[in-house]
RNA sequence: GCGGAAAUAGCUCAGCUGGUAGAGCAUCAGUUUCCCAAACUGAAGGCCGCGGGUUCGAAUCCCGUUUUCCGCUCCA
C-alpha cells in the first residue's frame, strides 16, 4: 500500500466520523471491536443505496419479489445449511513462529504421518483420542495430544510454543425462552439466504410465482470473525442485500452469466470508472456451488470482494427437504419442447447475488471522496467534496439566505417548506456563504439554493452545483421540477 | 491471536531531560459581510484512554489493561 492510498483511506475514515456518517460502536465505553454505528448522514446514504438496489432488483423485475425474514431461525436450518459443522474449528497458535493452525488438522497430519511410517497402532490410537476430545469439545485435551506427540510447526523448524486451543465459532448463539434452563440455543443468522430458502414455497404459492423467479431481501447478518479489521469492511454485525433466483435445472449457467453481467452494470451505472472493478472467479468452489464469481472493487488496500454471484445448485433446497422432511419441489406445468411433456416436479436450481451493503457504503464513500485543490496564484485554497451520485446523496439540496436579515431568512424558509415534502433538505444561515457551500460539499449535497435580495423582487434564486461550483439563476417556483429531475431515479434506472 | 506503533479540547496537533495544561480550526454569543473556507470581540470546552507503581511531585518514567492503525495469521 503506497502512502497516498494509505492516506486516502485514513482520510475517508476520519471524514466519515467527522461528518456523521460512521461512528465506532459504544465509543464512550472504549468501543466494541469491529462493530460500527451509522450516523445522521450515514443512515441516509445507506438507505439510498438500499433503495437503489431494491428498485433495480424488485421494482424493475416483475418476477422478483422481496421478503423480510426474521433473524432468529430454527436451529436445524443451520445444520442443514452446513454452518454448524463447517464453522466451529479448534484453533491453536505457535507463539514462536506466530502462525495459527487448526488443532484438528495438525493431529490429522500426524496420524497420516504415523500411517506412512507404518505405525498403524499409534495412528489408530491417536485418531480415537482425537475423536473423543473433539466430540466432548475438550480443547485442553487437544493441546495435550499435540504436545504429547511432539507435533512440529509445519512452517517452522524451531521448537513450537503452543497456546491454548480456542474454539472459533462463526455463529453467535443466544437463548430463546425467558426461563433459564428451559431455553433453547439458537443462532443469529450468519447469512440472509436461508430465510429465503425456507420461505421459497410460501412466496411461490402465495404470489403465484412461475419459474424463473427471484426473492430479494435486505437484512442484518452476524459473523464472529477471527480478525475483524479494516473499518467497516469486515464487521461482526453487517448488512446484506441478497437475491436468490430460482431456475429450471440445466439453465443455471445461462442465468448465472446473465446475473453476473446485470450486477456489474448496476455498479457501473453510478458512474464508477470501469477499471475500479473486476471479476474474480472462485477456483476452489464451496460445497454448494457449481460456479462462483466475485465482483471486486479496487479499495485503497487492494481489490476486495463487494458482491458474490454464486450458482448454488439445488444444494440448499435439497438439504432443507432432507432435514425438514417437507417437499421442496416446484411443479412446472410448462411443456418441454423437446419431449412435448410438462417439465413436472423438480427442486429448482438457485443463482445467488449477494452484495455487502456496508462494503458498498465504504466503496461509495471512497469513490466520492476528493480533496480538491482550488489554489490560485494569490492564495491557497482547497475543499473536501463528496462527489456522490445525486440519487445517493444524504441531503438533496441546502437552502441559504445570503444574509440573515432583510427578510431573506423568511423567504428561504418559505421555499424550504414547499420543497421538504419531496426532498431531504438542510437550511443554514450561519457563517459566510462560501463556508456553507463547503460544508455541504463535505457531505455530498449536490445542490445549494441561495436566496438573495433579487429573490425578494422577482422570486428567482441561484442553484449552485456541487461538482462544478457553477451557479444558475432560476425561478423559485421551478425548483421542485428542476431538483426532482436532477435527483430522479430515472437517472440510474432508466 | 502474535509482533510493532499510537492514544492530550469536537478535529489536527504542541507540550524538551518529571515541577499547577497550550495553539489553530470547530462550537456558542455578538460585530462585519450581497455568492465560494480559515476577518474582529468575547465565552465555553481537558482527571492527558483506563488502572496500578516509582517520586516530595507524573501528560512525561515503569507495569498492566482497553481501543485504533500497520504487518503476520484467519476468512463460504
Amino acid at each position: 500500500m503506497s502512502n497516498s492510498t494509505d492516506e486516502l483511506f485514513k482520510n475517508v475514515i476520519s471524514h466519515a466520523k467527522e461528518y456523521g456518517f460512521v461512528f465506532q460502536s459504544s465509543e464512550i465505553y472504549d468501543g466494541l471491536s469491529a462493530v460500527y454505528d451509522y450516523g445522521q448522514n450515514g443512515v441516509e446514504l445507506k438507505n439510498n443505496i438500499k433503495t437503489y438496489w431494491w428498485k433495480s432488483m424488485v421494482q424493475m423485475h416483475d418476477n422478483i419479489v422481496g421478503i423480510d425474514s426474521a433473524i432468529f431461525m430454527h436451529p436445524t436450518i443451520w445444520k442443514a445449511s452446513g454452518h454448524v459443522d463447517g464453522f466451529s474449528d479448534p484453533m491453536i497458535d505457535n507463539k514462536v513462529s506466530k502462525k495459527r493452525y487448526r488443532a484438528d488438522q495438525l493431529l490429522e497430519d500426524k496420524i497420516a504421518a504415523y500411517d506412512t511410517e507404518g505405525k498403524t497402532d499409534k495412528a489408530e490410537l491417536l485418531q480415537t483420542e482425537m475423536d473423543t476430545a473433539l466430540k466432548n469439545e475438550d480443547l485442553p485435551r487437544l493441546r495435550e495430544l499435540i504436545i504429547a506427540h511432539e507435533i512440529a510447526d509445519p512452517n517452522s523448524k524451531d521448537k513450537p510454543d503452543w497456546t491454548e486451543v480456542r474454539q472459533f465459532n462463526l455463529m453467535f448463539s443466544t437463548q430463546v425462552g425467558a426461563i433459564a434452563g428451559e431455553s433453547e440455543t439458537i443462532y443469529l443468522r450468519p447469512e440472509t439466504a436461508q430465510g429465503i430458502f425456507v420461505n421459497y414455497l410460501n412466496v411461490q404459492k402465495s404470489g403465484r410465482m412461475k419459474i424463473p423467479f427471484g426473492i430479494a431481501q435486505i437484512g442484518k447478518a452476524f459473523r464472529n470473525e477471527v480478525v475483524a479489521r479494516q473499518f467497516i469492511i469486515r464487521m461482526r454485525e453487517f448488512e446484506q442485500m441478497e437475491m436468490q433466483y430460482f431456475v429450471r435445472p440445466g439453465t443455471q449457467k445461462d442465468w448465472f452469466n446473465k446475473w453476473k453481467e446485470t450486477r456489474l452494470k448496476w455498479h457501473l451505472a453510478l458512474g464508477t470508472p470501469e477499471e475500479k472493478y473486476r471479476y474474480h472467479e472462485h477456483v476452489k468452489l464451496a460445497h454448494y456451488a457449481d460456479a462462483a464469481f466475485d465482483i471486486e472493487f479496487d479499495f485503497p488496500f487492494g481489490f476486495k470482494e463487494v458482491e458474490g454471484i454464486h450458482s448454488r445448485t439445488d444444494f440448499d433446497l435439497s438439504q432443507h427437504e432432507q432435514f425438514s422432511r417437507k417437499k421442496m419441489q416446484y411443479f412446472d406445468p410448462e411443456v418441454d419442447p423437446e419431449t412435448g411433456k410438462p417439465f413436472g416436479n423438480y427442486i429448482p436450481y438457485v443463482i445467488e447475488t449477494s452484495i455487502g451493503l456496508d462494503r458498498m457504503f465504504l466503496l461509495t464513500m471512497i469513490n466520492a471522496f476528493e480533496e480538491e485543490d482550488l489554489s490560485t496564484e494569490e492564495r491557497q485554497d482547497s475543499r473536501t467534496v463528496l462527489r456522490l451520485h445525486p440519487c445517493l446523496a444524504p441531503v438533496k439540496a441546502a437552502i441559504f439566505p445570503l444574509t440573515k436579515k432583510d427578510g431573506l431568512p423568511e423567504k428561504a424558509t418559505e421555499i424550504m417548506d414547499k420543497l421538504k415534502v419531496n426532498f431531504n433538505l438542510q437550511y443554514e444561515e450561519k457563517d459566510a456563504i462560501g463556508k456553507r457551500y463547503r460544508r455541504q460539499d463535505a457531505i455530498g449535497t449536490p445542490f445549494c439554493i441561495t436566496v438573495d435580495h433579487q429573490s425578494l423582487e422577482d422570486n428567482t434564486v441561484t442553484i449552485r452545483h456541487r461538482d462544478t461550483m457553477a451557479q444558475e439563476r432560476v425561478n423559485a417556483d421551478d425548483l421542485e421540477k428542476i431538483i426532482g429531475d436532477l435527483v430522479s431515479w430515472k437517472n440510474l434506472l432508466g
